[in-house]
DNA sequence: TGAAAAACGCACCAAATTGGTGCAGTATTC
DNA sequence: GAATACTGCACCAATTTGGTGCGTTTTTCA
């Protein structure tokens, strides 16, 4: 029920894992080591990630991943919506994630207004929540 | 991306129907008809709810399905709940759906608290969001 | 200068999920 | 007893998803 596609969950953990050095490059080698992951899949989400301008990849020996950008900005929305395709929580709700909404049923779907409320407080919730608090250890 | 399956939105669409007249019973034929979905699936929809303890059907010619419990504590939580599978947000956030949690990466993985944050926060947000509002339209 | 390390590109596959049906049975009303 | 409507279960086809194959390009370092 509303899961998270193992693209982006490997991006988060990717993403957070850098964010512990901003200086320091991470190859798709030592990451997938060390979180055990597939290499091969985790190397397809940090080009997509890259693509997006989110990190920075160097190649050659030595080379490897950095973050683009600074992880108190990096929002856990940002990295979502990179790596799963534009669905929305409902098909009527997809406006809220692409430019057009084409709910072809706004007479008579009594919940359009309300699945779309959902879908909004989702989206404002991940749009809250940075890579960079997910880096840091939670305060307890 | 976070999307809900046809079952849940349908579960939605007719719970919230109901929730106009909780006296009056509507069969799935009228259901269907009214917002133009497949009858059959919904019938399954309607028939799962019902185990759930959502609504009662009642057989025969006049028949049809009411809901069991009132509107207003009805939470789009518990719809969700019924209509699909016990999926989380990812891996190791199961535990917060189901009853135990079984992320193998406890140690390593730096984003089990955050994940479970994410979906503490989404779990509590449908749970705060009840039928009963759904079915009313959105004050303006 | 060449071997190794690493990012890139893109197509592709197999398994799981999902939306949707087929078909038969049972209860209820008129 | 015919029509209506819920109930149960298996099943299918299309999509999505997790994951690979295979090769190219770039960079470093010995």
């Amino acid at each position: 029920m509303l899961k998270v596609s193992k693209r982006a969950e490997y991006g988060l953990i990717a993403t957070a894992a850098l964010a512990a050095d901003p200086e320091v490059r991470m190859s798709v080698r030592a990451l997938a080591e060390r979180y055990t992951l597939p290499q091969r899949l985790l190397a397809e989400v940090m080009k997509d990630l890259q693509h997006g301008g989110l990190v920075e990849g160097q190649r050659g020996v030595n080379g490897g991943y950095r973050l683009a950008v600074p992880a108190e900005k990096l929002t856990v929305r940002r990295v979502f919506r990179i790596l799963e395709g534009p669905l929305g929580v409902a098909q009527c709700s997809i406006g809220k994630f692409v430019e057009a909404s084409f709910c072809e049923q706004k007479q008579t779907c009594p919940i359009h207004d309300p699945i779309n409320r959902i879908h909004a407080e989702i989206d404002g919730l991940l749009a809250r929540m940075t890579v960079g608090e997910m880096a840091r250890p939670p305060l307890e």
